[in-house]
DNA sequence: ACCTGAACACCGTTCAAGT
DNA sequence: ACCTGAACACCGTTCAAGT
């Protein structure tokens, strides 16, 4: 994923893979790696740098501080976020509805697949975002994926009319909500089918309010 | 709020305030006035230590780890937040809809009002939470509030009939996901005012899910 | 242009020792 | 029973110096 240019600085021999060159991607690779490992917030940039082989200070040639890689990490987490929302969605182009539980369900899988990157992408401080706009407009194109369901849904005549700047907040809250409880174990339910099963029960409780009288049993 | 008993070890002259005695219940009290001061996760204990004229391993004959005394701190946070919500249910006891709206915005407030408090509420990580019992207790105890409403709510027939824990669960994720994407301004409302229009045009979206037909418009 | 090594000011945690 | 002081193994960050 996330094709990464190779034109210059060739890697010639695989003596020093690193050293020179390409240290800033494999510093993010390194990185989800960590996550992707396991339980504790033991993303640290000394961690990373010992595990690369570098000085602990060699990754504040590429990061200004620890904010700045968690923010491209995060970034990262939102673009993958968005091809998986995307892809979900592409099945079913003319039922809105059907799109919404496919999303939604995709949405909390993600951050029940990647627990520790998912909190990586919503656990950084108002204040520390605002300084990384890619950051932000990553956030607001996962968003969008939604936000074009319900338009499309208006459109169709499936979804109730309203603000469609509102729907999706409350669409997006609610599978946002069942993410963050069941990662953390606040919610019971064990693996995927039924954590998917949970999920689409509170989704169409919530199309019950989104869909217009009658087209809530499809 | 939260009673403390002050029966024995009373504190006679104003010299030395703690140093024997007291302690685990100062380091709580500080542990909160941290937290309400601001933005970084600068709560440490050897901090909780400094600002109380105390050793830094002093704590550490009150607590067993940080982990425990963050978890204290949850349970606090917890059982603060149930007080609240009960508040918030009692003025309409009659009207479940109206309990579901009015404690749907509580809990979104309490996350804004005091947003540190609420990541240490939910941000412990789940194998963590599972060594004290008395938090995961009393975060049962702040959801039962939702679970009876809606039981209330089933028995006056203004609530649908289906599963209680599973309605409570979808209204929970739904006020959850709005806490946490307006504590972090992933969605933009200034203000109390304006967060809570929000917060109650998702609500009443989500209740026409729940409500009878006809009855969602009261 | 990129990396290193030493340094500074922090952490959480442990443990012998004090009162 | 409760607290202290030194110690250990970590952090993030900076900065002169190396190549």
């Amino acid at each position: 994923m996330l094709s990464v240019s190779t034109s210059n600085s060739g890697v010639r021999g695989a003596t020093r893979p690193y050293h020179h060159g390409r240290l800033r991607q494999a510093l993010l690779a390194e990185a989800l790696a960590v996550l992707a490992e396991g339980e504790p917030s033991s993303l640290s940039l000394r961690e990373l740098a010992r595990r690369l082989g570098v000085s602990h200070a060699a990754p504040y040639r590429h990061f200004a501080d620890k904010d700045a890689l968690l923010a491209a990490v995060a970034q990262q987490g939102f673009e993958l976020l968005t091809a998986e929302l995307e892809a979900a969605a592409a099945p079913h182009p003319q039922d809105a509805l059907r799109q919404l539980a496919d999303t939604g369900w995709i949405y909390v899988r993600f951050a029940l697949h990647h627990p520790q990157h998912f909190q990586v992408m919503f656990g950084m401080s108002a204040v520390t975002q605002a300084a990384f706009p890619d950051l932000r407009a990553a956030g607001l194109r996962a968003f969008e994926v939604l936000l074009h369901v319900i338009e499309r849904g208006q459109r169709a005549g499936q979804v109730v009319p309203g603000e469609p700047y509102d729907l999706a907040t409350s669409a997006w809250a609610q599978v946002h909500g069942l993410a963050m409880l069941l990662r953390e174990r606040q919610l019971a339910a064990d693996g995927d089918l039924a954590s998917e099963a949970l999920v689409r029960r509170c989704i169409q409780i919530h199309h019950a309010g989104l869909a217009v009288m009658g087209a809530a049993h499809t």
